[in-house]
DNA sequence: GACCTTCTCACCTACGTGTTAAGC
DNA sequence: TCGCTTAACACGTAGGTGAGAAGG
């Protein structure tokens, strides 16, 4: 057993590919304190970052690699008393869209030597402020990241492909709309470096991590 | 004869294609003063921005959008009381390259509803500084900005398609390390956001100008 | 000296943060 | 009242400007 997954499902092309999820120390500090992802309408980043890195794929094969947010569960929560509690049913779940990393497609050989990010992922709970790069999620809802791996060099082919899908338990977040639990606050001003000018010291510790 | 175009040149599949050059007024001025492109190590953009918008594609073909920036003639300049002099020979032409833009493929369907802008390109005279939006130039030299429009769905194949290049009379500079000719320096600064600080009134002149 | 290049700088644009107060 | 959402804001990161001094 593998604590580092939640659930993988390969496809037969794909048995021996491995995924990495970066900042692993930082997403396990999130996910003990129950991470909260911040929805606006313009949309708004998540945090931490979401950057993977494949190994043992074919490095001469070429590869598509797209990411998605998908529902955990059919509940609404709410935060009451210092803990997150189910408030009755979840809204309806939005049809599911991915977003394909622009570095797709690319060569086997190329991938496994970088760590791709999904950085500019936002996510937004206004319909009407649609983009490739966004994410219509409900607030007060539980959602998970994946990320998804297909052989092929034509992006138009994705949805008829077999395709294998990663997903780590690290990456289970609720949306907010305002942040609920100050343990998480906390987190996001002491890691994020766009939150910088919140911190105890006035901005001045270094932080040279990168999205 | 159109004056918006010094040089067309069409594939058999794109007869009806026309490309149309954003920010012609602004070009123009430009092109009067005879335009300087400033040169640097790390890269730096050009200004006016290239941008330009597609028509007369058809809409359900996929296309890639290509731009290029080639020597006018062969020649190095020199800028001698106020104006821009023959100095010799030029240094031999750098191989030629192309930048694919990012949103290459797309629908002629897509395209012709919007202005697509190369503002990321870069010039650069040091080859150590090698990128795919960065293009190697030599200074006190004259290039032109092109772009190119092939029909395929596939960026691999962008070298064995045929090809329609479109070219703008009003794109043409000299490359420079620093500004020759004043009054290249006050249209910069009067048109170029980046460059408010040095304007008159201290930068309080509004400019929404997009990119 | 004349000409061209390089580097550092103050000053901008653009936008990612949590905070706060107001709105519903 | 309470719970949740929104918008304006100060304060960061990141990087695009020409100026001016220094270098070759």
């Amino acid at each position: 057993y593998d604590k580092k997954y939640s659930q993988v499902v390969r496809s037969p092309y794909e048995e021996n590919v491995q995924v990495d999820l970066q900042d692993l120390e930082v997403w396990d500090k999130f996910s003990a304190a129950k991470t909260e992802m911040i929805v606006t309408k313009p949309g708004r980043r998540i945090f931490p970052g979401y950057r993977v890195k494949f190994s043992g794929l074919d490095p001469n094969a070429q590869y598509c690699v797209l990411m998605d947010v998908v529902n955990v569960d059919e509940h609404r929560y709410k935060f009451q008393n210092g803990e997150w509690i189910v408030s009755g049913r979840g809204e309806p779940k939005i049809p599911q869209k991915f977003y394909v990393h622009p570095k797709s497609p690319s060569s086997g050989g190329k991938l496994m030597k970088e760590v791709l990010s999904f950085h500019k992922v936002k996510l937004t709970n206004s319909f009407a402020h649609s983009a490739t790069e966004k994410f219509n999620v409900h607030s007060m809802h539980r959602y998970q990241l994946r990320v998804h791996l297909i052989r092929t060099d034509d992006v138009t082919m994705i949805k008829h492909e077999p395709m294998s899908t990663f997903s780590f338990s690290q990456t289970t977040f609720f949306t907010v709309t305002a942040y609920q639990n100050h343990e998480v606050t906390k987190l996001k001003i002491a890691n994020n470096p766009f939150a910088r000018g919140f911190r105890c010291d006035g901005g001045k510790t270094k932080n040279t991590r990168r999205f």
